[in-house]
RNA sequence: GCCCCCAUCGUCUAGCCAGGCCUAGGACGUCGGCCUUUCAAGCCGGUAACGCGGGUUCGAAUCCCGCUGGGGGCACCA
């Protein structure tokens, strides 16, 4: 039985896309290419009032860095589409009635207000709500009368009348059982026509075709009414999957609200869309015992959906951080190119360097690069180890008082100055050979002349070596720096 | 409150389904050391967990029950 296997993420454009999503998205995506598969894309749009354009754009975007692709999706097309919910509104309409007809739901006049009012009583009495049923079993002359009142009806689906249990068979959780004395008659299309997510999405994965439902756990108490619509409308519902839930440091789950969850922030700060898929990789699932470093394809390969967990994650950023590190260097021998035109996009960011840049721009980026070595974990980086490169210096108060305020400083600044202004050039080998020999001259160790010479040049304590530094740095600067100094450390 | 899910080092997790191979393995972090002009990187070493209580069994991290804890869901949001 070789079944297609045809998989959707189903975003909301929202907000940014975060980095639960971008997860979710990516397991989705592995599954697919797994099995040979086809992958959609399916934007969930129906929340009029919070989706944008902007957003879904975004996401697109952020899903394509991440290393994705789609056969199917809202700006590539495909046979199912289209591929965006509020363009489908007919045959949300559509299957609405049948489900009516059917006798799996119906119109319901009750107002919000009058649902609040419903529910704050049931809050005050201290019962679970239900909803009332007040329009369970209208009569025509009942409906007829509302709608001569003006009231438009929302949707309802009857779920109360459902005598037995409902199962979800869950690829990841095994078998989960739901009493419907638990599951309420459930609003699927609002009283303006418009589908509500647990209509739409079911319509849409019965009509695209879709055989694994792949989605976060937070849907889970979703599926018996889901799987409610499946059987009243005839329909075979796809094979679920529910992902564990990706939580913060606070152990609450990501949100959109809790700010730099967005992927976008990570693409930012300069991080690597392969150490992410990698790092994400390990998050729910470990595709070895003794083994952290995969590559894309030995991903695709072993993914197998049964060997997810079940227990919530805690998002580690320190390990994230670590393990994009380890790219960074493994892409610092291999590509180094593409470290630079990092840096170059990083410093662009931070107005550090024109939008046209030259080869000569990136000739001199190329150096720093070079000198920032494994300092460099994340792009951002650049600038905490290396901005002095590209701006005026910045002390950091902290090393100004350990390494410049001893009174013999500044004499040893200029002294430095005048050698270093009088030799021609400024290779490594030259600065090193200058600094070294004024300190033997003073009869002190090099490292008491290196460290105030570093901060007098960098502003910091840490980063590159120091004479790779001056080098890159140049005579001129380094003079001038030095001078400079000398002459505010007097004061 | 009700429903559902989950439970191994601080964190990600292996082991659990097919109980002994586990004095519980790996990784991140953290701590110490080496290297070193600083910081990184690298190398070496240490730290740290089966939530609790009952069963079942010759034997339980592994199976069962309860408790506790954590998470998710209960919208005319997705």
């Amino acid at each position: 039985m070789a079944v297609t296997v045809r998989t959707r993420y189903a975003g909301s454009p929202t907000g940014y896309l975060h980095i639960g999503g971008a997860w979710n998205c990516f397991f989705v995506w592995l599954f697919a290419r797994h099995h040979a598969g086809v992958m959609v894309i399916r934007i969930e749009d129906t929340d009029r009032a919070r989706s944008t354009q902007e957003y879904e754009q975004t996401i697109l975007e952020d899903l394509r860095w991440l290393g994705l692709d789609w056969e199917e999706g809202p700006d590539v097309g495909g046979p199912f589409g289209p591929y965006r919910q509020t363009e489908r509104f007919d045959l949300y309409g559509r299957y609405a009635r049948e489900l009516i007809e059917r006798g799996g739901a119906y119109p319901c006049y009750c107002t919000p207000g009058e649902l609040e009012t419903e529910r704050r009583r049931a809050q005050q009495r201290r019962l679970p709500y239900r909803y009332s049923g007040r329009c369970r079993e209208l009569l025509p002359a009942e409906r007829a009368a509302s709608e001569a009142e003006g009231r438009r009806p929302a949707i309802r689906v009857r779920i109360r009348d459902v005598g037995r249990s409902i199962v979800v068979e869950d690829l990841v959780r095994g078998q989960v059982e739901f009493s419907p004395e638990h599951l309420d008659d459930y609003i699927i299309v609002r009283s303006d026509g418009s589908p509500l997510y647990n209509f739409a999405n079911v319509v849409d994965d019965h009509l695209m075709e879709i055989s694994h439902s792949i989605r976060g756990a937070e849907h889970l108490s979703n599926t018996p009414k889901q799987l409610v619509m499946y059987e009243a409308l005839g329909w075979t519902p796809p094979l679920f999957a529910h992902l564990p839930v990706i939580l913060g440091t606070d152990r609450k789950k990501l949100s959109k609200r809790l700010g730099d969850t967005a992927l976008r922030d990570y693409r930012r700060q300069g991080y690597l869309p392969e150490a992410l898929r990698n790092f994400f990789a390990l998050m729910g699932w470990y595709p070895e015992e003794d083994r952290e470093m995969y590559t894309l394809e030995e991903l695709i390969a072993k993914f197998r959906i049964e060997e997810i967990g079940r227990s919530p994650a805690v998002f580690d950023l320190s390990k994230l951080n670590w393990m994009n590190g380890v790219y960074m260097r493994q892409m610092m021998e291999r590509d180094s190119y593409r470290v630079v035109d990092l840096a170059v996009s990083i410093l662009q960011q931070h107005g550090l360097l024109p939008e046209e840049v030259t080869e000569a721009h990136r000739t001199y980026v190329a150096r720093v690069v070079e000198a920032l070595g494994d300092r460099i974990k994340v792009g951002e980086d650049v600038l905490t180890y290396g901005d002095f490169f590209f701006r005026d210096v910045a002390f950091d108060p902290a090393a100004v008082e350990r390494y410049l305020r001893d009174p013999q400083v500044p004499a040893l600044l200029t002294a430095l100055a005048e050698r270093i202004e009088s030799g021609d050039g400024l290779s490594r080998q030259a600065a090193e050979e200058a600094v070294r020999r004024l300190a033997e001259e003073r009869g002190m160790h090099s490292r008491e002349l290196i460290h105030p010479v570093r901060v007098a040049l960098s502003g910091k304590t840490a980063g590159p070596g120091l004479f790779e530094l001056m080098e890159v740095l140049g005579r001129e600067r380094v003079v001038g720096r030095l001078r400079a100094a000398a002459a505010s450390t007097v004061v």
